[in-house]
DNA sequence: AAGTAAAACAACCGCAAGGGG
DNA sequence: TCCCCTTGCGGTTGTTTTACT
């Protein structure tokens, strides 16, 4: 038994919008607002199931959006969530008012991972390439769970996934002790090659460098007695985090 | 001008989380 | 506590547009 389709197929439009169906929704959710999606197409006289009403108003149709290109702000910003957030496009899409998760998806798919690799930068981890390919032995949030998922073939999905998450987003996992890769703590940064996270988005010697900052003995970090304190840039990512509103 | 490839964008699909009965 | 329903999310596919030969 599986579960009922979302809507009457037999009887719904598909493909793209027209200008008449855009019309009788954004005037039905001018008239009663947002909610009871299921209901919604019936009610405002659409041939359409209720998460594609959803979808074409919350992607499209939504008075709020900010239509056009993205700024280069706005790009370092994505870079930057993402680097933290992993694929989260709707918490990356919380930060950036008037976009939309399927818009900077989408954008991330065309502009920001052929960016990030002209820069030579993974997309997938945000490390630089050569690094990622040669370093085994240091942790890589997102490539070390794509090798989990490819060594093991198990069937585990719900458990990769959330290996996946919980890596990408110590923050949220309150069980488990977040430790950094191992790193000879007395070897100054450069040397091992550690990026700090401005540099791992490709923002080398940007405002956000803490590589510079550490590699003087800036005294704020406290940087001689804990070292890897600023692991993949977390020192300020976690901050970053903790000020995410959630949808 | 026509054909083809690549890029960009819109929409769909399946799954999971959360809430209510 | 369990089950069902609704909503939201992320991945993927399909279509349209643009660039190139």
């Amino acid at each position: 038994m599986g579960r009922s389709p979302c809507c009457e197929k037999a009887h719904t439009n598909k493909g793209a919008w027209t200008k008449e169906e855009d019309d009788r929704l954004i005037a039905y959710i001018r008239a009663h607002g947002e909610g009871c999606w299921r209901s919604l197409p019936k009610a405002a006289g659409l041939l359409r199931c209720g998460k594609s009403c959803r979808l074409r108003w919350i992607n499209y149709l939504r008075p709020d959006l900010k239509r056009g290109n993205f700024t280069e702000e706005e790009d370092e910003l994505i870079i930057k969530l993402h680097n933290l957030l992993g694929n989260k496009w709707s918490l990356i899409a919380g930060r950036l008012p008037g976009r939309t998760d399927n818009e900077i998806k989408n954008y991330w798919n065309t502009h920001i991972r052929r960016k990030l690799l002209n820069r030579g930068i993974d997309p997938a981890t945000h490390r630089p390439i050569n690094e990622a390919a040669q370093d085994e032995t240091t942790i890589s949030f997102a490539a070390s769970a794509v090798k989990e998922e490819e060594k093991s073939g198990v069937g585990e999905k719900d458990t990769k996934r959330s290996v996946v998450l919980q890596e990408r987003c110590p923050d949220l996992n309150l069980e488990l002790t977040i430790s950094p890769p191992y790193q000879n703590q007395n070897e100054p940064l450069k040397k091992t090659g550690s990026l700090c996270f401005a540099c791992s988005s490709g923002l080398q010697n940007g405002k956000d460098c803490s590589c510079r900052i550490s590699s003087i003995g800036s005294s704020t970090s406290g940087s001689s007695t804990a070292p890897g304190y600023d692991f993949l840039g977390m020192k300020s990512a976690v901050l970053d985090y903790r000020s995410l509103e959630t949808k």
